[in-house]
Formats: C-alpha cells, structure tokens, sequence
DNA sequence: TATCCAGATTGGATCGTTCAAGATGGCGAG
DNA sequence: CTCGCCATCTTGAACGATCCAATCTGGATA
C-alpha cells in the first residue's frame, strides 16, 4: 500500500522544506527557477495533489459552487438547466472550481440549505438559475456578503448583484423581423401572464419588431401559464378571432401546443418557439437558441473575479441568442 | 461581525470539553442524557454546524459522491440523466451526502478526474451511468477499493461491483403484449447493433414475448446507430419488407424516427419508444418510463450500505419499469 | 575584511475536528 | 477499608496545508 503522498513527502523528496513546496504551488515567482523545477519533478514523480481539507481550512475557501438542479417542471425546459449545469461544471473546472448539487423544494428550505452549506462545507460562491421579483434567496445572499451569480436579471433592481442573461426581447425581435421578411404581416404572440421579467421581455421584442415594421400589434397576443395544452388552446383562440399567419411564442412548449392546433392549415401558419429544446430539434420546430455554454462560462467568470479580488470585471453580461431555423418558419 | 462558531466555542457555553461536544454529534450513546440536553441547547442556542473541512482531515471523509454530467448528446435521452441525477442529489442529501459534478471527454480524462478528485477532495464515492464491455472506468476504480455503483449493469460480469438497474427486457416485454393484446401479430423491433448489452436486453424482452405468444419473431427486426433519421430509415425499410402493424423500439429517438415514417398509414402503425422522455410525453409516443428517483435512491443506498460498513445489504437492484400508454399506442 | 541587503529558505504556530489515552468519581465486592 | 470497575468526562496530539516571523545565503559595497 503506497504511503499518502503530503507536501512534507514532496520537500523531502526536493531536499527543501514544506514551505517552499507551498510556494512553488501558491507563488511561484518568489522561488528560484531552479528551485522550482526540482519541486516540480518531485511533485509529478510522486503523483502529489494538494490535499483540498487542510488547504481550506487554512485558507477558509473551498473552491466549491454550489447550483441548484430542479426537479424537471414540465420536462420540455428542464433540458435547459441541464445544458446549463453541463457548461457550468466544465468552465468551473477549467477555473480550478467545482460544482456541488443542491435541491429545495421552497425559497426558505433554500435559504436554510444555504445557511447549511455555507457553514459546512463553506462554500465560496452561489450560482441561481431564474429569480423573481423581490426574490428572498438574493436578498438573503446579499445580506450576508456571499458571493453569488444569477443566470437571469434581478428584474427589479439591475445593478442589485452580478448577473448574466440572455437577451429575450433580442431573441423575439430577431424571430419576428424573420417572419416579417418572409412577408408575414398578421404575426401573433403566445407569451406568459404580465408581471413575469422574462414574459414580458420576450413581448416586448416582438412588439417593438412590428412597430418598427409598421405593423400595429394590438390585439395579436394571447397570455397563459406555460404548458403545451395552454399554447393549443390560445392559439386556437388566435386563429378564430384573428387568423395570424405566424406566431412567435414564449417558450418551445407554447410552440408545441400551437403546432397542433395549426395541423392542417393551409397555408401552413409559421411558429417559433423560444428555447430550442431537444424537442424542437426533434419535432422540426424553429426556436431562438440561448447560448447556454457561454452564458454558464460568463456566470463562473464574474464568480472568479469576485473570489480572486478582481473587482473591475464587469458585472452583468447580456449575451444574444441567435434563431435556430427548421421547417416550421 | 459574529465570531466563528467551533466545537469551542459551544464546548465553553455549555461548560463541558470539546470532546464530550463531539461525543454529543458523533456517539450520543456515551454521554449521560443531562450533559447531552445541554450540549444540545448550546449548540441551537448558537447555531453550530461542525466544519466538514476539519472533520474530514481527521477521518478522511468527506461526505462527497461524486456524479458524471454529461453533454447532452442528442438531447433526447439526456433527460434521463437528469431526472436520474435530481434524484442523486435528493436522497443523497437525506444520507447526509452532498453530489459532486465532474465531466470528461473520454475514459482516461474521465479516470484522471477520478485520481484527482480522490487525491484533492477525497471523495467517499463515485456513481456511474451506464458501463459497457470491459469498462476501464470500473476497472480502475475496483482496483483501487473505491466504493462506487453503477447505475447500468456490467454486462460482462454481474458480481463485479454494486449496481442499480432497470430490467429492459421486462420493459419491451411488456410493451410487446401491450400490442398483442390489442390484436397485433406482425410486430417488429428497432434498435441498437448487437453487441450492446443494453440494446440486447430490450431486443431479448421484445422476442421472448412473440415466441411465448407463438409469433415467429424472425425478420421483423432491424439494427442502427441510435437517432431520429436512422430510426426513420429503418421503419421505411420494415413497412416496404415486412408491413409490421407496430413495432418497439430501444429508444425515444428511434420511435419518433419510426413515427414520421408511418406517418398517413392506414390504419397506423403502433409504435412504442423507451425512456418516457419529455419528447414522448409531448408528441404523445408510447414508452416504456424508468422508474429514475427510484433507481437514483437505491443508488443511495448501496453506497451508503457500503460506507457505513454494512456488508449485508444487497449489491444488485433491478427495477421493473412501467408502460407510459399515450396515442401511439 | 566587515557590513549590509535582498531574496530564498526554515521552523513554529494555526485552522477545527476526532482519536487515544488519562483523569475523576461513585459504587459494590472482597 | 481498599480495591477495581464502570460510566463519564477531560487532556494532549494529530490530520495536512498555509501564514508569519526569523534565519540563512551570497554578492555588492564600504
């Protein structure tokens, strides 16, 4: 059985003493060259990795994020998390960070597993997918200085802590000056309730893209939880009271119910949804793509810039989506 | 700006040593019920939570499983695992452990990440989704006493490790006489080349249950790569050769491939996929649904039995999956 | 040759917990 | 009365890293 390889292992083995193998590690510029390499060889020839425990509780940070993983809501945007997190974990680990799961099923079990987290295992950052208006979980953070990242605006305050999102009313525009340039003119919407960020933002692109074209969007847009049931059911609605030759919708499962109330309809009525889930993949449907890889690399970028001091990175990151084009539009 | 709350610290506040607060946490058994109250008290009156850093370099644990995540590679089936991995970070938490991501690009990234996690973190344990023939991953950790399971069986050995599965077999078996039972005869089955041990077991529980019901199973097969477009190939090519009035397939994938191909035939072809993925459920595709949380908390448990030194538990769990019924079938 | 200085290296203390061994006190048996 | 035992609690050391302050080294300078 192989003895456990410390830093005390190493120095002997370099001939110099621990505190020198530590700042090979730490500060490397303040050991000679020739120093450094003999500690280096050391270390590979002994397969030495720093042992994560001891350095923590020296230095009191982790490098451990925590993100939540949610129990897949309606299954269709789930996947976006899942993308999300696949990008998150990989960007963390480039940065010498890694990601820890969490679950909670309420914003106060939250903030408890938080509390617990922090004081456990002392986490260094927090990363939230999705906040609300008066979100008690950022303010919480906030309250007690933990470094912390939200993918999705603080709506209500945008300058409230670091953020990175996508921009929606970008995405939604994009989508219908597509529509418009294909000569659609009655292009309707299928969005969420008022009052939702991320609702009314994706509206609001596709409003201003048909007023910037001249075209008057009053009367066009329909509003409903999000579901596939929901999106058929409103865009049967549209097609009685205003037979919209396209429609752009709020999210891919809008898109999904829609699709089949359009069945048979000829022309076909074009429809994009928002998110490009693998189901719009699979089912042909047009949809604006977020950039979930480079969104979750930004979130660990500001993350790092706070830990590691550097308070001059920006703070908020808006990336664009781009429009994933199939047979639907 | 409160002081740190240590075993101390509670250890002063409740008049007794550090140790007997560490029996109190640790072995409640050997410390006399009124110190034990008192301890107790202190420990909410103040709010202490044992620091796992410190705790961990001492008994070398560090309450850490650590899960793969993957990049969702056709988007598809990639909700299994992440409904699989929701249910980890659930009952890992109950267990008192907390989930670790990690990613790689191959098997011998993936094992130096092993290495490294083991070496830094000192994690107590790794799941594995899926395995195949002569897996290096299993091997390498087997060799080196790393408690570990797998979510997948190895096929080539089912004694060689812990592991939690679902019975495939049962699963297409039971879809098979779902459509027998609705008059089907002519039944044919899409799915992986031969050699895979999970395509195997699928394509087995589809032929066993035509032979049991007299059907000669013979040519109403077909074989590919997993996909949406190799799925389509291929039910073109049943209907022009064999006319089948349904067929099971390995996956989501190749059943909606199956489903665009049968597309206007009269009457419809049945077809039932596997995995219930958001996708089926969405378009209305029968499929065969995993029991997920319920394999993710047996997952649990095996490791749980084996950290805590509980030889006797089980180390092979097969669930039985159910039959999601939607308009397909 | 003595002195100084900057840079490299060293030993000791420390983080918060658990382990191993020792101290205390009460009680019953010899 | 003394001894030993058990239950309970306390003390000192250790885990493996980093921080801090002190010491060493070699070359330049007086």
């Amino acid at each position: 059985m192989a003895e456990k390889v410390t830093i005390a292992t190493v120095a002997r083995h370099a001939r110099v003493s621990r505190q020198t193998v530590s700042n090979v590690l730490n500060a490397p510029h303040i050991v000679r060259e020739e120093t450094r390499l003999r500690v280096q060889d050391a270390i590979s020839a002994l397969g030495y990795r720093a042992n994560q425990a001891a350095r923590q509780m020296r230095t009191g940070r982790s490098r451990l994020i925590a993100a939540r993983i949610e129990p897949t809501r309606d299954g269709i945007n789930g996947s976006v998390l899942d993308r999300f997190l696949h990008g998150l974990t990989e960007t963390a680990d480039a940065a010498g960070y890694r990601v820890l799961l969490y679950t909670a099923t309420d914003d106060e079990r939250e903030i408890a597993t938080y509390d617990d987290l922090l004081g456990t295992y002392e986490l260094d950052a927090f990363v939230l997918v999705g906040t609300k208006y008066g979100d008690p979980r950022t303010a919480w953070l906030a309250g007690r200085d933990v470094p912390f990242v939200t993918f999705g605006r603080p709506w209500d305050a945008l300058d409230a802590h670091p953020w990175v999102d996508v921009d929606g009313a970008a995405g939604t525009a994009q989508a219908t000056r597509h529509l418009l340039a294909s000569g659609h003119r009655r292009i309707a919407f299928i969005g969420w309730p008022l009052g939702s960020g991320v609702g009314d933002d994706r509206r609001a692109g596709w409003r201003d893209a048909l007023r910037a074209a001249g075209v008057d969007p009053t009367g066009l847009h329909r509003e409903t939880e999000d579901g596939i049931a929901e999106g058929e059911r409103l865009m049967r609605d549209l097609l009685v009271s205003v037979a919209p030759t396209a429609v752009v919708c709020a999210s891919d499962s809008l898109a999904l119910g829609a699709l089949q109330a359009i069945r048979g309809t000829d022309p076909p009525v074009s429809v994009i949804g928002f998110d490009d889930t693998p189901v719009a993949a699979a089912v042909g449907l047009a949809s604006v793509s977020q950039p979930l890889g480079e969104a979750a690399a930004r979130c660990v970028d500001l993350l790092t810039g706070v830990l590691d001091g550097n308070h001059e990175t920006p703070t908020h990151v808006l990336l664009q989506p781009a429009l994933a084009l199939r047979h639907t539009a």
